[in-house]
DNA sequence: GTTTATACTTACCTGCAAGTAAGGAAGGAA
DNA sequence: TTCCTTCCTTACTTGCAGGTAAGTATAAAC
């Protein structure tokens, strides 16, 4: 038995929340009741709201690390990164969690602290860096071919992992493996 | 001089504000302060706050119809209708509207009654099956050059500029114009 | 001239959200 | 043994959210 102290699992639990419901969709009482605590109790680990979501934020840098360092190592086959990407988007679909952090914060993007909005806009940036280098590689190894540069064919595929999740609700993982299907037909991969 | 109902000017007021904000992004408050008029007054037009939204999915739909007409009428170059979407695209942002009625209400996808997501789902079958037809069309008449099935094309580009709209809050309409030029190339048109 | 419908306002209610202040249990340090 | 710290709970407060009920002004209908 493992026993989280009272602070993980207040992360764990908001985390789930926020990438199902998004930013103003769970309030402390969603936290605190399945929990067997009180509101007070999340007050004294996060002062207020927002250092909630900056812990949140915080624990999905974590998250990521730890689920795509595999597949995000540099240097190997490019399509076997992509296909992590892929497999990752659909893993954390299954977990209940439909939107990504970014789609999460996008709404209610006004209320952020700049502090929040600089690590969401740093979260982006890395991964953009990522997958463009991905891609380019992926080109030079003839194992990819598409025209453009491959920074902005990098943004556009997670632009399409973005959409498709949020036009996923309702529907069902198929609806995002045919999107994936997609993106490898314009990578010039031979499914 | 026109003065509007004040019906009218509570839905223009409500719509603005979910697209800027989100479906829960927003209260009675929001509208009836700016209208100087009272919640009450609202509440009288709008039972309830799932009307309101009804109203506004229904607003979405003239609003859509009356600004894509032009472009959406079967017909004559894909190019044309390709590029009118775009605009359309740009133009909403530029009016303050930064995210669409789907995304809007995807986040609190859970709380939605069956008839607003029924009227959400077939907003997007709707716009699917056009551009469906749009990238077919282009691709008979030699206009796009592109691999696999139109139905899975069209999505993929919606799902983009859906996706983009997104990553874009905090960015300008440059990097709109970034994706557009992604979705050219990878329709084969030279830019 | 009275009735009736429309389009509101005033004045309220309930409930929950975030947040605070004070207190208590439990354990380690002096 | 007392003190201090950590981690909570109890018991509030404030404020706003959505919503209702009753009253009022205006104009058209009869």
């Amino acid at each position: 038995m493992t026993s989280t102290s009272t602070k993980d699992q207040i992360i764990d639990k908001a985390f789930q929340l926020l990438l199902q419901r998004g930013l103003n969709g769970f309030s402390y009482r969603d936290i605190s009741e399945p929990l067997g605590i009180k509101n007070a109790a999340i007050h004294y680990h996060f002062p207020n709201k927002l250092d909630l979501i900056s812990a949140l934020i915080d624990e999905n840098h974590q998250v990521l690390k730890r689920s795509t360092s595999e597949f995000m190592a540099y240097g190997g086959e490019a399509r076997h990164q992509l296909e992590g990407l892929f497999q990752f988007t659909l893993n954390q679909c299954d977990c209940g969690r439909p939107i990504c952090m970014v789609g999460a914060l996008a709404v209610d993007y006004n209320d952020l602290s700049d502090k929040i909005k600089s690590a969401n806009e740093s979260f982006m940036t890395d991964s953009i860096n990522w997958l463009t280098k991905v891609v380019e590689v992926g080109r030079e190894q003839d194992e990819f071919n598409f025209e453009g540069p491959g920074r902005r064919k990098a943004i556009s595929i997670l632009a399409i992992i973005q959409g498709a999740r949020q036009m996923a609700r309702g529907h069902g993982n198929v609806f995002l493996e045919s999107m994936f299907d997609q993106v490898r037909t314009d990578l010039g991969i031979k499914v």
